[in-house]
DNA sequence: AAAGCTTTCGAAAACGTTTGCGTGTTGAAA
DNA sequence: TTTCAACACGCAAACGTTTTCGAAAGCTTT
């Protein structure tokens, strides 16, 4: 492997000093035309490009924001990453990438890594291990590092710093009500476990839509799904748990899935009991992803413009990194966006 | 924004010189261990770190990889991804992730910043942009000045440099030959332009297991599709020339797609118009993502092992960066895996 | 010819580390 | 008392860059 070359290099060949060659570099000036030229025109020859390396150690800034993401096998995530690189390399930043596989363990390990000079700040969701475990103090020590932080989609309310989220209880809520508006009465709810607060909220909103339109919420069409990670294992029983609500609540005429997989897979489970969708049963999911999109028939959905979240997340970094602001923190809640496809069959 | 604590301000502070800070805090036995935990304990306090970046400086090396890949929406390349990012991880490296967004300009962008200093190689699958173009003197310019690249997935003769790809020739003939048993005689392909090699591979092993198996390939059944992007756009125009095809040849009784979503949409276009899947026309798609998993009926399709790839990609890379080695350069060809599902009939 | 101004370039510090080597201090052995 | 090893620590260089400041040389002006 063949090292790089450097100004001291291209200073000792052409016999000048390290400051000319810089300088002729960068156009100044200060040095002349000739020399300029002759300068470039070895440094062109010889392959030479600045080192970053250098210039982060002197500015003190890498022009990288790092990013951190439970997995990135999923749609939402990597329409997220696309908005943040996007917006980002506009910017004049890089992003640097990492994965906590859903671990406190790995997350822990990734934040220390990079923050030890890789990056000038963070944008992180927080893995579900993390919110398991309740433990921050990963996040706090950043922080106090002088590190700033932006969060998106899973929140944690008790770190004070800027976020990003999505408007889930909203977003659900008009979900639900956009159901039962459509003549459904007998919603299922396929959900999360409430630690994980963006199922929660979209609970809540499922919830408050039932209020809100005084019909009463049996609490056996709720199901709660414990997955640590979304795999083909969980599927299976995640499928029979379905089948079963169904079989002992024929009365079902509507499913409202937290995310796209559970409303997939109910829909799926109730195609084939023989349902008809959405004749007899109309369905709706959490998160516009290509599943929606190519479902037979297709999702309607609930989207939440991930690029839009990566977007903001990085305007959002980067005041604070350009502008020594101290606070106060923000909080940015995105509007989501129902998508009408085939499940539903819903009237405007 | 608070600025970071240094080995200078530990060794003012405490009245001793930065070497002496820097070997207590790695532990040497040549700092008495009343001192070095003094140190220690006040470095915890003011929550220092280490800057990877003078390291890296100073090491000459980043222990970062750089992976550029076209777009990451993408269930193929998030794979890759997560199996780079876990077996970098592994061997401690970090990995630094850009998008091409398919350009040609964004790769040459996103090579130029990244090879200056941030980085220690490159794994990478060229943009269609570039593909196109034919011009890869960025990538040579890259090699040249001694940073090793791994380019994984779509491949580029000229290039001499390590390579991971898929057998997508056999891979191909292996999924329509295993049509052709299970019944089909008049199999439709819907693939792209040739200037996609691995379009183009496994349009070639389409046609050599017609070749093999003696049936007469009808080039009318082959339906290249132009897509820069896969966009919504897109869909539809294909639609219609995927309905067009059945319109004209009825005869048609299997669809071979060389990714997900041509098989998908040709199996949901078949649909629409009436055909049974798996009676009528079976489908098989190259690509084993999400979508096959869950379409109704599931897919049945040829698995890439993503994650592999990555691993592979990842292993070659940190072979050449730690050893000198200086070539020659390996090509490592995966073999696929034919994921039987609904959408097919076949027989063991 | 002396003084002043331009033009063109070089020296050196700084960013934060690591590390080989030098040096001073201590205690003990001779 | 002298000698010497062991111990504890500091100095300084190096990585590649930018930038401030100073200096040499040439030219113009009186």
């Amino acid at each position: 492997m063949k090292k790089k070359a450097t100004l001291k290099e291209i200073a000792n060949e052409l016999g000048v000093s390290i400051s000319t060659v810089s300088k002729a570099l960068k156009g100044s000036t200060e040095i002349s035309e000739e020399t300029t030229e002759k300068i470039k025109a070895f440094a062109r020859l010889l392959h030479y490009r600045p080192n970053n390396i250098a210039l982060s150690l002197k500015n003190r800034r890498t022009k990288t924001i790092g990013v951190i993401i439970p997995e990135i096998v999923h749609h939402f995530f990597s329409e997220v990453i696309q908005g943040i690189e996007t917006f980002a390399n506009e910017k004049g930043y890089n992003v640097l990438i990492a994965l906590s596989n859903e671990s406190f363990d790995k997350e822990v390990f990734n934040i220390d890594t990079l923050a030890s000079g890789s990056i000038d700040g963070f944008i992180l969701s927080v893995s579900k291990g993390t919110l398991k475990k309740q433990d921050f103090y990963h996040l706090y020590e950043t922080i106090n590092q002088g590190m700033p932080i932006v969060l998106f989609d899973r929140q944690i309310p008790e770190i004070s710093c800027d976020k990003v989220i999505v408007d889930d209880f909203h977003g659900s809520r008009r979900a639900v009500e956009a159901l039962m508006n459509a003549g459904c009465r007998h919603i299922a709810l396929i959900t999360t476990e409430d630690y994980v607060d963006v199922g929660f909220k979209r609970t809540q909103g499922y919830l408050d839509a039932h209020l809100k339109h005084g019909i009463a919420q049996n609490p056996d069409l709720v199901l709660k799904v414990n997955d640590q990670f979304f795999s083909e294992d969980t599927l299976i029983p995640l499928q029979s748990r379905i089948k079963e609500l169904f079989l002992l609540h024929p009365e079902i005429d509507g499913i409202f899935g937290v995310n796209e997989v559970y409303a997939l897979t109910g829909m799926k489970v109730a195609q084939r009991m023989g349902y008809r969708i959405p004749e007899d049963i109309q369905v709706v999911g959490f998160t516009d992803g290509v599943l929606s999109k190519h479902a037979h028939p297709s999702l309607t959905s609930v989207k939440q413009h991930g690029q839009n979240i990566g977007r903001e997340a990085v305007q959002m970094l980067i005041r604070r990194l350009e502008s020594d602001l101290d606070g106060p923190f923000e909080t940015k809640v995105l509007q989501t966006e129902l998508v009408q496809r085939e499940s539903t069959r819903f009237v405007n």
